[in-house]
DNA sequence: TCACTTGACGTGTACGTTAACGTCGGTGGT
DNA sequence: ACCACCGACGTTAACGTACACGTCAAGTGA
């Protein structure tokens, strides 16, 4: 459409060569403050944008870099986060943005040891899942101060420096749960939570977001119990099975761990499978024969795959446009049902 | 990372000048078979991908060219359908390919005289919402026999020849709001479904949907009606208060129209708000104090912005890079409750 | 035999930027 | 007066690709 206006433009413009208007855009040395006023003003008047293309070919000196920290475990989750840095990443590649990839075995597994590495290695960027936001807080502190940019994806090191995160906000992801929950039962229902670790500020503020939301769309209910099973699978079962038989009016359980098959036979073995409304987080493929069977409800999506894409290009293009990274960009979840559970990336393939 | 090799690799491993791989690349003429296939089995060994950076620079002769025709109105949905489109058109920009926009007043208005122009004007691919598939079908069947690319987004013309379709399936879309319903209500409940022309194949696939899923999980629920309010507000209102006062035990009501504010205020004029459980279809700010104040329990949202977004990518993909364009692309309908109703793009701002 | 065509290939230029390098006038020291 | 030096600016060679054009041998016709 509207021809774009280059850097000769702009020289023309200014009456001084295209070198000049290089030094003044890029606030390179060896020009004075009143040519480079000028330049500068001719480049907003002429609405100058450059042009990705000619930048990456002309490739400024040492490419940009891009340094991925993420772990492995849990499969079916970080995969995805995976697949969408690596769908981001092939489209900046032809940018001149080097990206390297740094698996960690599982959530903050050699956290610090390989983030100082990376650190040290001095990139332009970095993509993280803090699992120990503490110790992590250091190091992306560190690196902040040295002119990286740091954006944490998933997990949160909110007490940081860091640039920008891409998440589900835990209490939303909650309270989606909460409200969901109230809504399906019937004025005055009981509902129970089961959850990993509430030490874990991710498990808690959760926990937290489904209690006040459940609260707020059924204010005659009643949360009888959360329980804590420490990301263990016999534990799930035995405590989800004690909860069924104290309650017998229980009307609903909420799970916000990885966790959730123990629930379900839980439930089976009270017989109790669909006639407890259960509402879970995440989705794999384990999952799909209860919630085919009924046994689960519905199960709240963080978007894993979207996550990842969003975090890599929300990094890529500050670190290329210079386009500022958003401090918060919090997804909002989906909900898994019977009806679209197709087409989840998770299902498919 | 790994240094991805170029043309002069690729003429280097055959022997030959990089003119000549260019013409063994490009099926140019002026290239013996012999060669041509020797710098292609070269091309292949080596993972030869063309740097798109280059390539737009170069730019071929006569950059790509998208054409975009969407209507404007109805503002809230295409809006955000355009936004979308707009956002990935911008991530083409330097990469040589040029976008012409065609706003339509509304969904088919003035679209084969629109649309045969865009034809004749020969762009490399078209971006539509047919509004009338039976005529639109034979300007899109001409269009692609003369390799012109058509990507249909939101709404389709299934029985042409269009390269690929970016939509929220209208059964899914239904399907969804009948699984939640049915989750929703206690057994044996009664429901209703409100939509615009039955004579639209979308609202009927969609009340189709509806109907299925719920009986599916409600099997002893009952439909007892579906009224077709042909997208008029004062219908709307008056039908469906004949329907709750006429059917007095009235659970649940489904909307997959636009009109869901007259039947808002027909369930406060019969004192029934919030006691009818209200799904609707869609998004826009006028529905907020009823999802504030309980009126909608929830809202099946289609995610125009992706869907615009989609619909661009995947034809630019496409023309750029040779991708092949998927013949489906279907959107996973949101939901939208009181917890995340902040998240969305029609709330903001 | 010579001029002319044609197939098959190499060469050169352009695209818009970046950054190294060249140039030129002026200033300081000796 | 000479050179060294420096600030301020212009010039130019890349980057990888597309394409017009140049080249050169083999073939064709008179």
């Amino acid at each position: 459409m509207a021809e774009r206006a280059g850097i000769h433009e702009i020289a023309k413009a200014a009456g001084v060569s295209i070198g000049t208007v290089d030094r003044a855009l890029h606030d390179r040395a060896g020009i004075s403050e009143n040519t480079r006023q000028r330049v500068i003003r001719a480049a907003q008047t002429l609405g100058y944008r450059p042009n990705l293309a000619a930048r990456a070919l002309a490739g400024r000196k040492g490419k940009i870099r891009i340094a991925v920290c993420i772990p492995r475990e849990i499969r079916y989750f970080y995969d995805q986060i995976w697949a969408g840095v690596y769908r981001e990443a092939d489209r900046w590649a032809d940018f001149g943005v080097d990206f390297s990839y740094h698996e960690l075995r599982e959530l903050g597994a050699g956290e610090s040891a390989i983030l100082s590495k990376i650190v040290q290695s001095r990139p332009d960027g970095i993509i993280l899942t803090p699992g120990h936001p503490e110790q992590a807080s250091l190091l992306i502190n560190q690196a902040e101060s040295q002119g990286i940019r740091v954006v944490c994806v998933s997990t949160d090191a909110p007490a940081s420096k860091r640039s920008g995160i891409v998440c589900v906000e835990p209490l939303l992801n909650g309270a989606l749960a909460g409200e969901l929950m109230a809504k399906c039962l019937p004025p005055g229902s009981a509902v129970a939570a089961v959850t990993g670790m509430l030490s874990t500020e991710d498990h808690a503020r959760k926990t937290e977001g489904f209690t006040r939301a459940f609260f707020q769309h059924c204010p005659k209910g009643s949360m009888v119990g959360v329980v804590e099973a420490h990301e263990n699978k016999q534990e799930s079962f035995k405590r989800t099975k004690e909860l069924l038989t104290r309650f017998s009016s229980l009307a609903g359980i909420y799970v916000n761990t990885v966790n959730c098959l123990p629930v379900c036979e839980a439930l089976a073995a009270c017989n109790m499978a669909g006639k407890v409304k259960l509402i879970t987080t995440d989705l794999f493929r384990e999952m799909v024969p209860y919630l085919k069977d009924g046994t689960i409800s519905m199960s709240i999506y963080q978007h894993p795959y979207q996550q990842g894409r969003l975090a890599t290009q929300v990094l890529a293009e500050h670190l290329v446009q210079d386009i500022p990274i958003p401090q918060y960009r919090h997804i909002n979840p989906g909900v898994v049902l019977l009806a679209n559970l197709h087409l989840f990336r998770e299902i498919q393939a």
